[in-house]
DNA sequence: ATGAAAGCGCTAACAA
DNA sequence: TTGTTAGCGCTTTCAT
């Protein structure tokens, strides 16, 4: 087994020409003549050889790789993001390397730290919270972070979400308007800036129109969780069950759905209408058929990515936070305002 | 922004020993006193000092990366088995830089040679097909290649898939308990060791019953293609529809399933039973309640683990393929042998 | 146990 | 345009 790699200087060699010449051919803007370039190419595919990136990386002070911390998987709101940056990103040249941060989130740290040790050019957190101790040290080592789907206090980091919310406010706004008086809410994890976001602005939309929460229990962001907190919100008289919900997010809403329909007999929307928040695949399939609010995905990866590239090249460290309105989809898991005329 | 990183030389100098005492430190296994570890240790961390991996890996010739390509994050099987690996790999001291491979393999071959670039320590591609001159490549450069849930007919690679023959067989057999007697089968993508796998076992199963096949169409893994071919499926004639079908895994099933039952509005499994591959969470959701065959993903990823960790660390090239059984799981989109009592 | 010195494979001045 | 030389930050002989 030929453990050994090929190397500029074999290429040289082989060649007949010095070992920076193979360099030169292999780095974009270089100069070269026609003929060094062709002579230096065809012993090097002959040899299968291909510069060592590490090397490179070593020297030019980048790693043109980008870390990733991601949790969740489970909400397909982020495999479909995962996929979008890591295909953009590898447009831009760059590649991903991932850290999958578990629920119990106390080595995050540690692992950032890992992945700050491969030279890591910034660091995307899908996700996840990472100590301000932390953030300090990227921020000291110029190691752009960018938040996705999560915003943040702190001065330095820039941040992506959606703009929660406004699309809070349509929800609440799409329910009253439906004719729903008593609304309840299954909040996400109390920690994550998507769920105060979210419950914020449904509140908001609420006292416009002068309604308050009926009922709120947390359901964390996990589906069995929100099977329980929809247990518990629907116990006791049926007369005085919500006639409606909002899970603060689709993966939750699903869970809703499924306890409401097969535990407790209940009809979507007659008896009660769903809502949720992320517009992921699922939402559009039949059996759920979920109104929800679309967060603009493709939108976020870009701008993301953008303001990764700027803050690399371009050295500024200048965190901008930014927050993309996504459209309300209306489906058939909630009562139509149309419905009540 | 202090672009600049701390290097063993800055720690050596502030602690007033050598640069290699640094690294000695910092090197499991190297002999350093305990007043010199203490010494450096404590430059080290008020300087904020972390060796540079690239340069460790420079030298060492190994990178502690692994490289993983995956597609299909759709199908939840993957995001599932991605966090698995990655957490296993984790725990081994690797991390994983990532690749999706989307649907136009067409540049699989090309980023697979960026993540050699990378001096990948091996690589593990979950779905996804390469060329066999690439897998020459890996294997000259001594890079160990493992297949996940993909077999392959190349001698050179190791390959952990469930026992999809097998898996097909039970779902024969059961289905053909269950009294059915027009059987059809949504296929996967054609070039994919599983599909074939588990046609070739279904139909096996079929056989032994003196059954045949009496519809085929072909889904591609694709939800929306699975749904096509649903409907060509089940065209013509009610009293011809199949009475059973197999999708060739859970994805497909789903789609199978939401088509049935809200465009041609069918019973499941009253008119006919649905049956599916691979046992993902939403398998177990009571709107799909999908009879399915579980892929042993924790043994799965377990076996690719070791085998990969094996060949790296031993240097041996000696390539395994392994099928681990998984047992056929009985829910209610299936009509069971004893309702048929 | 420690320091000096020689590279790992490459890029980037510097000459020529 | 090309070759020569000096490193990138680290590990690893080899002396001491």
């Amino acid at each position: 087994m030929a453990k050994q790699s090929i190397t500029s200087q074999d290429v040289a060699e082989k060649a007949g020409v010095s070992q920076s010449a193979v360099s030169r051919v292999f780095t974009p803007g270089a100069s070269v003549s026609k003929q060094m370039e062709s002579k230096v190419r065809k012993a090097a595919t002959e040899l299968g050889y291909r510069p060592n990136i590490l090397a490179r990386s070593l020297i030019k002070g980048h790693s043109k790789m980008i870390g990733l911390v991601v949790a969740y998987l489970e909400n397909q709101f982020y495999p479909d993001a995962l996929e979008k940056l890591s295909m953009a990103l590898q447009e831009k040249g760059y590649h991903v390397l991932i850290f999958l941060a578990s629920r119990q989130a106390g080595n995050i740290d540690q692992v950032l730290e890992e992945i700050l040790d491969y030279q890591a050019d910034g660091l995307i957190m899908a996700s996840a919270a990472m100590s301000s101790s932390l953030a300090e040290r990227c921020h000291e080592a110029g190691v752009p972070i960018v938040l996705f789907n999560r915003s943040h206090e702190d001065e330095r980091l820039s941040a992506i979400t959606s703009d929660n919310m406004a699309g809070g406010r349509k929800l609440a706004e799409f329910l009253v308007a439906g004719g729903h008086q008593r609304i309840g809410y299954i909040a996400g994890w109390e920690g994550a800036s998507t769920q105060r976001d979210r419950e914020q602005g449904f509140l908001a939309g609420l006292k416009v129109a002068g309604q308050t929460l009926y009922r709120r229990e947390v359901g964390d962001y996990d589906f069995e969780q929100a099977k329980a907190a929809t247990r518990r919100m629907f116990s006791g008289k049926k007369e005085q069950f919500p006639d409606a919900v909002f899970a603060a997010n689709d993966h939750m809403a699903f869970a809703v759905l499924e306890t409401l329909r097969f535990e407790l007999g209940l009809q979507i929307p007659a008896d009660v209408s769903v809502v949720g928040y992320d517009n992921v695949p699922l939402a559009a399939w039949p059996s759920y058929d979920l109104t929800t609010v679309s967060q603009p995905s493709k939108q976020m990866v870009a701008e993301t990515v953008a303001i990764l590239m700027s803050q690399i090249e371009e050295g500024t460290v200048s965190p901008r936070c930014v927050a993309l309105e996504g459209p309300l989809v209306i489906r058939g898991s909630a009562r139509k305002p149309e419905a009540i005329r």
